[in-house]
Parts: C-alpha cells; sequence; structure tokens
DNA sequence: CAAATTGGATTACGTGTGTAATAATAATTT
DNA sequence: AAATTATTATTACACACGTAATCCAATTTG
C-alpha cells in the first residue's frame, strides 16, 4: 500500500473538503471552507500547496486555474492517525481509549446500542 | 478544572515514565527509556525541561540533583487527547472511528468480547 | 492598449518539535 | 586547593506548522 503523508491539523480541514467533493478549484475550497474556518483565503491556498507538495492533492490545468483532488484516501488516512494515536497514547490497543471514553464521557444510549452492534455484526465475520 | 498542557509525541513517552512511576531523578528517566527509545541522554533532558516548563512536571531538590514528578494526570491527558483526535479525524464522534477500525483492524474475538462487555456494563449504570 | 484584477509561486515569520551540544555550577576526588 | 566529574541551564539548528504577505504572470476591464 501507498506510504500516507503526514497531514497537519489545519490541513485535515482542508483535505476534508476535498473528501466531500472534488476536483474542486482553490477559490471553491476557500468559498467551502468561508463559514467553518475564519481563516484567510491566502492561508487556504498555502495549506493547498503544502498538501501537492506532500502528494496528499494533485491537480489538472483548467484554463488559468487548477483543479485540485485528493490522491489518498479518508479512510487510509484516517485509520493511520488512529493508530498513530492509540500507539502514543494508549499503548496502542483500542481497548483501554474505550475503557477511557466510557469513564469520562456520557455517551448517550443510542451510542452505545450503535456500538453493541457493529460488534456483533464484526463477531459473525470470519 | 486545570488547563492541560500540550504534551507532544516524544514528550508523551518521557510522561508516561513518569506515571508509571514517580518522583524520579533525570537519571532514572534516562533508564527507564533506555530500552524503549534511542535516545541521548540529552535529548531526555531537553524533554523534561520542557515538560516543566509546560507545567506538566514539577520538581523538587534532592541534595544536588532533582526528583521530578508529574502534577497532570495521564487519564486527564489522554482523555484530552482523545477529543482533539476525534475531533480532527471523526469529526469528533467515537461511532465511525470504532466502524473504521473494525473494517481494517483484524481484532481478536477476545478483543471484541472485551469491548462488547464493557458497553454492557456502561449501560448498566445511571 | 494600459490598468486593474486574479490566481498561482515565492517568501515570511514566530512558535513548536526532534535532537542534541555547550556552558555554567556544584560536588567529588586527588 | 586544583582538577575532574556530575547535573542543571542555556543555546543550537533544521524542519513543521499556523498564518499570512508579497511577487509575478495572465486575464479582464476601462
Amino acid at each position: 500500500m501507498k506510504k500516507l503523508p503526514k497531514i497537519s491539523e489545519a490541513e485535515w480541514r482542508v483535505m476534508k473538503v476535498f473528501w466531500q467533493e472534488s476536483p474542486l478549484t482553490a477559490n471553491k475550497v476557500i468559498e467551502r471552507l468561508s463559514d467553518q474556518a475564519d481563516w484567510n483565503p491566502k492561508t487556504i491556498r498555502t495549506l493547498i500547496n503544502r498538501l501537492v507538495q506532500k502528494r496528499a492533492l494533485l491537480y489538472d490545468k483548467e484554463g488559468r486555474s487548477y483543479l485540485y483532488y485528493p490522491v489518498v484516501e479518508e479512510s487510509a488516512c484516517a485509520h493511520e492517525e488512529s493508530r498513530s494515536f492509540l500507539r502514543r497514547v494508549y499503548g496502542g490497543a483500542l481497548t483501554p481509549m474505550l475503557a477511557a471514553f466510557l469513564e469520562k464521557e456520557n455517551l448517550s444510549s443510542e451510542e452505545i446500542e450503535e456500538l453493541k452492534q457493529m460488534l456483533d455484526k464484526r463477531r459473525a465475520k470470519p
């Protein structure tokens, strides 16, 4: 599998836009982010450029401007981040994290049910 | 509750030593880390100093050297990191993370059982 | 066509991080 | 007491990140 670039916090917000919809021009991204983040358009362009350098995005020339699109999958990046986070904080295992979460958070009964059902389905697999 | 300092990846490894055992001299920490990490002792001292500056550690003078101990709780730091991670990557919710994890990881049946039991216990609570 | 605008490229700048090296000071040894 | 050693304190340095500003070339406008 492809080696994934390391995506920073601010860059994640930009990537999420592309994962929702792509390709997009820089201006479109700026537009999509205008209500979510209080960023100067220049800042967003910088982030896009860095993501291109990291090879998280590619672009095609479309007239005078570029159309950018992601070249890494969100699920793969998310999973990588999960593993890195779990290793750093919980020694790599999921169980202690869930334990801590159940301890500290007030998860709704619905959420608990949903989690349980996911586990049930999974257990049925090979 | 106290405001938690932001602890970097390398600093986490140092804090974990203190959370296992404290107080410790710098030399003891270096010793404890000597097999885990391939760090120059100077590096570890730098990390300890930064953690003191961030007020994650405090020290008492013990003769010629210092005895350091943590002043933030591991569970609190871990939970803070969890929330930050989930927000960045999974929009803040635990469920999508577990879903992704079940999809990508091959969790053992034991682990699945453990997770289910934790959820069951939790559901019985309030 | 000249001027203004727009989009991309380059540069900026303070702070954090990984990874130490060097300097200063206190303690121990000769 | 002087030299050596052990600890802490200060400084270093490159690269990542957040957050832009400036420069440059192409396009649109007056």
